[in-house]
DNA sequence: TACGAATTGGAAAGCGCTTGCCCCCGATCG
DNA sequence: CGATCGGGGGCAAGCGCTTTCCAATTCGTA
């Protein structure tokens, strides 16, 4: 059944010529003589043979793959920038291992050691919390490290994240522009930075406008997901009339989402009662039953950025610099905060 | 800055032991003595060691990662997948490479080379097309092959899938008992047997009650993706009003949502005007604009059980018997398509 | 024709780890 | 009390590949 396993010494004998020659080939082409090439070229496709990567990468010390830990890969946010890092990184003939922590310190401690065990490249990491602690103990062994979607507070780390504190202004000012005096912030878990960055920027936004930051209510949610968005709107809706919020801002679009399953199913309507803005401006949001009030990432570029700046330090250490990329959202509206409210 | 690598001989040294002996505390426990095993766990600990997965790989053979290549990372569908994969092979300290073939027979060649460099396990693939060839060179090369949402057609390599050809009979049968007598189906492309099943049972579903097979009509896509499904609405819409469907049945929720959308801005009225059906129940089709209807597949279940069936082949070879699983769908009504036409 | 320079390919030393084999030593048995 | 037994651990041979160092061959040139 399996196989006989060639080997590149099997191809060396077929050829005739030296196992370092066929190394060669493979991985030097220029050096050796054009007929002794084709020989050789011509013996690997004979027996089919596939280098064992396990063994070079044991030699020449690190591998050919580098790890993609994100928080949740269900979230479109998530899988648009890994098709951005694919991108990058397939057309450098390497390969990503994609990890999930869900979220969890624990899953994805776990993840980096596997991780760190496969002497991948790098690792490019949107971190649970700021576990710095653990990622420069990685980088101290060798292993390349990016920050995604996370600013680094360190000059040695790259980092590429978009401006989450603009984000959050963007879509504070908006709601407040359109008249709405009470807000509710939905996000969580508020471990996340990304979460306080964006409430945050909606605070400042308040702020801005000349009113109190308690106009705007936090509902933390245990996760960023659709189903933790219907049980915030069903906490919202839970409120005193008078106390209840006409606008809601969302750390993510999955929130938003089930935000406004929720507010649908209570028949509360949107934007006319409730107006609200999501986060990401995933695919979904403008084909949502409301089209969704979005802050709009750059995903894919994010996910390529990173990769290439991960590439370029292990390429050409010298010339790089590390550096901490940020780029701008950009608040996309529609149906769902489309509505102006008259001062009350 | 690179810290010194410490490896499996260092900490030999520091137990005062043979690095033969380490190597067992780390894969034999049980046959080491106690004390010994302390005294190398703690030179372990202090040294911060963590193998390299390389070396054991290249010296076992095989190592503990697996490919998992699907068509399209940003479908939910194939995430949801991916979670019940993961869920199986994290149990099991496995990691996985994920590879997003994009439908791209190109891409998923130069994948599957990819994954054999690695000396993958096991490959969890949903191929682009009957690409059997290829698989079976692997499976010939001792890399164990399970195929994902397709049925094999060979008994000697197992496969999980759910029956497509029933899907879309629940589909094609729902929409004729609510009196569609013109309906278009959205899929492709053609080349995915996916697709042909799940027109094939919409055939089905209208032969069984007395129809012309011509009723359904099909409208092929480039990809199975929310643009192509807005396009493939706007050439339904393109269509004489007395020649035109009623009701669409789509290969998947993507396109679905995409025709939703193009069927919204050119204001024809869903399910009134015409009735929608999607394919997957993804989680985002219960919170469209219209609640699309959906034929429901066990996502994570495919997942973890194509997981399952890998490693217990890999584990006990001789107990695993080859086969293929099926799963069945199950048709979810919701606002799409919840109105019933009079016979016309 | 002969010498050195340049080119080409071979030999061999590991990379870090697993594992079969063997040795040592204290315990058990006759 | 000597021979036997067996558990614990050391030794060393590679796994498949890269890469350095050299030897051999070829070519250009005087």
């Amino acid at each position: 059944m399996a196989g006989p396993a060639v080997s590149i010494r099997d191809v060396a004998t077929r050829a005739g010529v030296s196992v370092g020659t066929v190394s060669n080939v493979l991985n030097r082409p220029d050096i050796v003589a054009a007929s002794t090439r084709t020989r050789v070229l011509a013996a690997i496709s004979d027996l089919g043979f596939v280098p064992n990567d396990a063994a070079r990468q044991l030699r020449r010390g690190r591998g050919r793959t580098l790890g993609l830990v994100v928080l949740d890969v269900a979230n479109p946010f998530f899988t648009d920038v890994a098709k951005g890092v694919e991108e990058a990184t397939g057309a450098a003939g390497m390969a990503v291992i994609f990890c999930n922590s869900d979220g969890d310190p624990v899953r994805e401690s776990a993840y980096l050691d596997l991780l760190e065990e496969q002497r991948v490249q790098g690792v490019l990491i949107t971190p649970v919390d700021d576990a710095n602690e653990r990622l420069v103990r990685l980088r101290d062994r060798g292993v390349l490290v990016v920050l995604l979607d996370r600013r680094s507070t360190r000059p040695d780390v790259c980092s590429v994240s978009v401006d989450d504190r603009l984000g959050g202004e963007l879509a504070g000012r908006h709601l407040v522009e359109t008249g709405h005096r009470q807000i509710a912030f939905v996000g969580g878990p508020w471990r996340l930075e990304q979460v306080r960055d964006r409430y945050a920027g909606a605070v400042h936004a308040l702020r801005e406008a000349g009113l109190d930051e308690d106009r705007l209510r936090r509902f933390d949610t245990a996760s960023p997901t659709v189903a933790a968005g219907r049980d915030a709107a069903a906490r919202i809706l839970g409120q005193p009339r008078s106390a209840r919020a006409t606008a809601v801002f969302c750390a993510n679009d999955l929130l938003a989402l089930g935000v406004l399953q929720e507010l649908t199913r209570q028949q509360v309507r949107v934007p006319e009662e409730i107006a609200l803005v999501g986060y990401d401006d995933i695919e979904f949001a403008a084909a949502a039953a409301v089209p969704l009030s979005s802050v709009r990432q750059p995903r894919q570029r994010l996910g390529r950025t990173a990769a290439a700046l991960m590439l370029e330090e292990s390429n050409e250490p010298d010339v790089h610099q590390h550096q901490q990329v940020i780029f701008e959202p950009e608040l996309v509206v529609r149906e769902s905060s489309r509505y102006t409210r008259r001062e009350s």
